[in-house]
DNA sequence: CTTGCACGCTTAAGCGCTTAAGTTGGGTCG
DNA sequence: CGACCCAACTTAAGCGCTTAAGCGTGCAAG
């Protein structure tokens, strides 16, 4: 019989495997990290009575000893019932998890009321080692966690515009260019006149669009307009109504894809048919816009991936490579319903 | 000057906090927990060091010696695009976020691709001490994880209706109760034919809606059907086709926001005009169902309060109170626009 | 004036791993 | 044939915390 120092009093540690295997508990360590210090014999031996016990070393262990946590902190500041109709998030926590799960790591969330606590958390995670890094989202102009994660030296990768996120690594997405093709092929279609319901305009990737867009339209000679609102249906329906009040302009280009689909529904009931008399276009793929009639056109790209490529630009940060800038995808117009010539 | 020994060769532990306050390194650790075994000036002393040093205790080590990782985990075994049309999973994690920080634990997220990965995560983690607990979603009729989280001896809080979670804590909210509310509302308001669109059959929540849709309205003496689909709006289109098909039925209940939203379509586009020549009902509150023209009524309740209840739950579980059943809210009709008599 | 004991603190052991620094024993080479 | 070396291990220290046990001290009770 194998065992006959400990009776197994609880949970199964590296030296029960040990014991079993005649050997020491350094040995076992070698076999189960695959590093040199064992004869492959020896080795397959110790991996095989790992597997049978179904042994995996507890996780603060190495943590302690290893001084890394293999897991990645998110925190989203944004309101719950708001990030629910963002189906974004929840498709860049997939991809993020895809690209992680590669070396093993586990994302940590968090959800945060406000900058503040967001930044706090930063802090804490980074004296506490909770995590190896962190993936931040929602970049503002003048971001101050740009700053705040420098000091206290926090590995990160940063989703936003690479203009925003001082010398972080970033992974972006180049919506300048999404919003160029949507404004020359609405001017493709004939429109002359464009106007754009925004979100908020503290976002950055909101003034990024906002000044891609006006570009466009003044190099194409479309007159144009921008709304900012907050990503919220309220502000978008005011801004809707007014921008469609005078009939002024042709086609709308919405931030997100609720407030398009909201957009839609503000437009007919007004009268306003489309897309004979008006073209929408929203941003972001989801059920959302394809459940409306007609189903809506949007600008989008794979987030999923976007996520994916997030997390490997991460791992290269952790792994010591220098801070770089990688695109994740650039948003494509996809036409569905709601975009043709003006009347 | 304080620092005498060691020149902080790199990050700050508690034996540097011990220095400066000149006690040792217990006494700060007693300090830091709130635990007797200093007095309150030393106390103060130490805990106003700490607060100048930004100094927060290595996360492994207190795991490794307290054999607590202050650390859930969640896993969500559903397509990544799915997820993201289900505005119900982000709002079930806030509410956990809430109910977690309570005791200051953080929320780890893993996505599975099936079943098995998913059990064996659960294994993974059990054995590595990687969570103190998990929360389970998405039950089905037999399902296999309340064997393997009891053989295992996870502490566990499920998410689902009591008749499926075997003896593991359970947050449930009360969809029967809510079904037969819709069925009643509706038979009230003079309908007397009402079909079902639901989601997949081997979701045991499906079921019991089911369940009590079929036998709320053998009470009522109302002619009823279900379809079972997969909560995708391809399926439920096509059933929602077939049931308008000889408008035999003159209110559809769906089991979704999505796909209720879709059935709203596709009745308009049948010449179905709603309310008037239909009602129709949608299950958890979203944007989405409120964008449409006109808004739909929905059966909801407030999912972040039930997670935050399900948090809670699991708290009670973890500090060794026996598992039982806490009720997370009865959905409710939220009347919108979709509901009113028959033609 | 002793005994006792509660208080406030320190000492030291231990949590389960990793890994640098030995320690063998067999093969190689001069 | 002895010196040497390398592969294959073991020993032991250390990661940073918690906590049981120990140890003076001062004060109340006997």
């Amino acid at each position: 019989m194998p065992g006959k120092k400990k009776a197994a009093s609880g949970r199964l540690t590296i030296s029960d495997i040990a014991r079993h295997a005649g050997v020491s508990t350094s040995a076992v360590s070698y076999a189960l990290n695959g590093k040199p210090g064992v004869s492959e014999t020896t080795r397959a031996h110790i991996l095989e009575i790992a597997r049978s016990l179904d042994f995996a070393p507890t996780a603060a262990a190495r943590m302690l000893s290893q001084g890394r946590s293999d897991t990645v902190g998110l925190i989203l500041r944004r309101d719950p019932r708001f990030l629910a109709n963002e189906s974004f998030f929840m498709q860049l926590i997939a991809g993020l998890e895809i690209g992680l799960a590669e070396h093993g790591r586990g994302l940590l969330l968090q959800l945060a009321p406000d900058r503040e606590t967001e930044i706090a958390t930063y802090r804490r995670w980074m004296s506490a080692q909770r995590v190896d890094g962190v993936v931040l989202v929602d970049f503002e102009t003048d971001d101050p966690r740009v700053d705040v994660i420098r000091e206290i030296g926090l590995p990160a990768v940063a989703i936003g515009d690479p203009s925003l996120t001082g010398d972080l690594a970033t992974a972006w997405t180049d919506d300048a260019a999404g919003v160029r093709d949507a404004v020359r092929h609405l001017h493709d279609l004939g429109h002359r006149a464009i106007a754009r319901v925004a979100g908020g305009a503290h976002f950055a990737h909101v003034r990024i669009r906002d000044e891609a867009f006006a570009a466009a339209c003044e190099r194409l000679g479309v007159a144009h307009a921008i709304r900012h609102g907050d990503f919220g249906v309220e502000l978008a329906e005011q801004h809707t109504r007014e921008l469609l009040a005078d009939r002024a302009y042709t086609a709308l280009v919405f931030d997100s894809g609720l407030t398009a689909v909201n957009g839609l529904r503000v437009a007919r009931s007004l009268g306003v048919e489309v897309p004979t008399a008006l073209s929408v276009i929203g941003w972001d793929d989801s059920m959302l816009t394809q459940v409306t009639d007609p189903p809506i056109s949007v600008m989008s790209y794979d987030v999923v991936q976007y996520g994916t490529e997030a997390a490997r630009l991460l791992d290269a940060v952790l792994s010591g490579q220098p801070p770089h800038a990688r695109l994740g995808g650039t948003p494509t117009l996809h036409e569905r319903g709601t975009t043709a010539p003006p009347a």
